[in-house]
DNA sequence: CTTCGGTTTTAAGTAAGCTTAAAAATATTT
DNA sequence: AAATATTTTTAAGCTTACTTAAAACCGAAG
């Protein structure tokens, strides 16, 4: 196989994103609700990815589909490709970070292995994108971080936003309003049992009230 | 049509180019060899193009096509896009000048009016890319140069270097080799009549000759 | 172990964009 | 103007990627 379609790359990157956050095969119908298609032309499409001469995954009818070692590398530059463009997006050319995803979901098809190792290069080498998701370098590897959701914090514990597990717009924007931006140090006020909010203060002072589902949604790192 | 296609787009782009140099409606046949694709597609394709209720093209069969107002619109968008994408490989990332088109050819198809004016911004809203080539603004205005071949130039006149005609690889190297890139200037010594090649001298003292292939696609402004 | 509900695959059909080969239209020569 | 050459279009067929509908499969419950 010369190279992948760009249809081709978006079920190597679903699959990788639902092997990654399940730790078992990717579904078809995960893989289709996942790249808003039907699940016949997932079946359709793994069948013709698996009958690839260069394997990317293995597939076994009715038993799901995970990538291959190639197939994990391929997605892995996706995502490094997708991350350090977004990085580009929100640094350089000063879009927010609910702003960038669709762009960077175009960028990420550019073939070139030698741009996308100089824009790393150009942007500083980053290690995390403006979500605060690691970006791999051209090796593949990326920097773990012993993260937990905010809403694993205790009374009176504090930590700092290091990155969302939610990417949609309306949760950047309210993050954004409420200046949850990464880096902000959080301290759990307290804590109501009844419907999981949470107290909390920032450090600039501020004080207020998040539902569970942001504090479910917020990385932070312990302090 | 909501969205033109990258197909669509790179039809939209050759038949621009055609009717611009030769200031007439594009043939088939020149389209198929712009493209490399046969004849027998572009014919099926400027079916389907001129089929479309956002009329982009005039095509009358075995007449030849133009674009309506609407079609060099896009047409002058892609061109603006891969020149400012250009510029940013080229003065950002440090390629060099014949290193950029392959990545500008799929840079231009990224859909973000946003994205490209931020980008022009950034580069300083640069009037000309790397090979010299003016970049329309975000309305479609382009700046025109009075530029000539060098090969018109007389005996004892001079020029300096504004653009090129050819963008292969292989010329841009040669001219990279013999130092005549972008702002160079030259003065014409000696033209030998037998082969129409150009004795010239630039200002850093270096003197040689070189064919008529090579006046023939310098571009200079006299002085 | 059989039936039932959900999941997955197969089947049939569509659209874009390409191919080669044949037919038709236009241009050029004589 | 007729014959020939060139250009363009049509026709038939391929691949990718999708659709909907029908069939097959799998796992859980009785």
């Amino acid at each position: 196989m010369d190279q992948l379609s760009q249809a081709e790359e978006n079920y190597l990157k679903a699959i990788f994103k639902i092997c990654e956050s399940e730790d078992k095969p990717a579904s078809t119908n995960a893989i289709a609700s996942e790249l808003k298609t039907s699940a016949a032309a997932v079946s359709d499409m793994l069948k013709r990815l698996s009958a690839k001469e260069k394997d990317l995954v293995h597939y076994k009818p009715h038993r799901g589909v995970t990538l291959t070692k190639d197939g994990n590398q391929l997605a892995t530059m996706l995502i490094r490709k997708h991350r350090l463009w977004e990085v580009f997006l929100c640094d350089v050319l000063k879009f927010s970070w609910d702003e960038v995803h669709d762009m960077a979901e175009q960028l990420e098809h550019i073939r070139s292995e030698e741009l996308i190792n100089r824009l790393d290069e150009f942007l500083g080498n980053p290690k995390f994108d403006p979500h605060g998701d690691p970006i791999p370098d051209a090796d593949g590897n990326f920097t773990k971080r012993k993260q937990i959701v905010l809403a694993a914090l205790k009374e009176g514990e504090s930590g700092v936003v290091v990155g969302v597990q939610e990417h949609s717009s309306a949760f950047l924007q309210y993050l954004d309003k409420m200046e949850l931006g990464l880096g902000v140090q959080i301290k759990v006020i307290e804590i109501f049992e009844f419907d999981s909010s949470v107290k909390v203060r920032l450090s600039n002072g501020k004080e207020f009230t998040i539902s569970n589902k942001v504090s479910d949604n917020l990385l932070v790192q312990k302090q």
